[in-house]
DNA sequence: ATAAAATATGAATATACGTTCATATATTCA
DNA sequence: TGAATATATGAACGTATATTCATATTTTAT
């Protein structure tokens, strides 16, 4: 029998439903990239670019002014929402524009958006 | 005319679209209450809960069992979810029972499991 | 009433993270 | 080539956060 089965001595839920400790299992790696996705929409200027960029391809620069941002900081953070696959990069000269990476993101903005808007 | 449009030089998206700026303006107050939202999902034993309730009703004890987290670890973990309505509690006993707050939390786990699966 | 069990909470510590500053790389234009 | 513009990056610093430990609160059982 599992571990997780011997030492709790509370609720029944655990022992109607002996299958709980391996379908967890099942999402262990998964809770970390997950975790790692929403840590990368867990600050506010991140949501402010994501915001952005939901309605327009903007380079860096655009970005940080109009986010009144300094260029290194918008820099660092495109490339946490690059590397989260949040956003996509096209270079252009000497431009680099972004745009949300897929429909995920949008969808997850949105549906977090009636989250705390609505309730 | 906008603050953000006299220091530019770069990209013409800003000229084309002159209400960027407003549109943004809008969303400034809510980005803080997106990130927060996203924030308290942006950790993965946080994350490893939410992935258990989604199928089962819990209690803290139960939770830092399966989860091999200290119960005050889990009750800690569980203030912050509550703060962000990610989960509610009824208690029971001596038993506090918790379970997703709604629909938008599941929607927001399972759109995020694609992008980081498939991607 | 006393003991045990479940949960909550405050302080402390260690780690993660976001910004700034300085600087490097790359591209355009004169 | 040299100057200017756009972006990227590494180090450093301050703040936020997750855990542990000790303890408080609440409820059940003897």
């Amino acid at each position: 029998m599992d571990q997780a089965f011997q030492s709790h001595s509370c609720g029944d839920v655990l022992n109607n439903e002996p299958h709980v400790a391996e379908d967890d299992i099942l999402e262990e790696e998964k809770a970390a990239s997950l975790a790692e996705l929403f840590r990368a929409m867990g600050d506010t200027n991140r949501m402010r670019i994501i915001g952005l960029l939901l309605h327009h391809e903007l380079c860096v620069h655009d970005i940080a002014v109009l986010l009144g941002m300094s260029q290194s900081a918008v820099s660092h953070q495109m490339r946490s929402l690059r590397q989260m696959r949040l956003v996509k990069s096209r270079k252009e000269g000497r431009h680099v524009y972004y745009t949300l990476d897929d429909d995920h993101v949008r969808q997850v903005f949105q549906i977090g958006l009636e989250h705390v808007e609505c309730g």
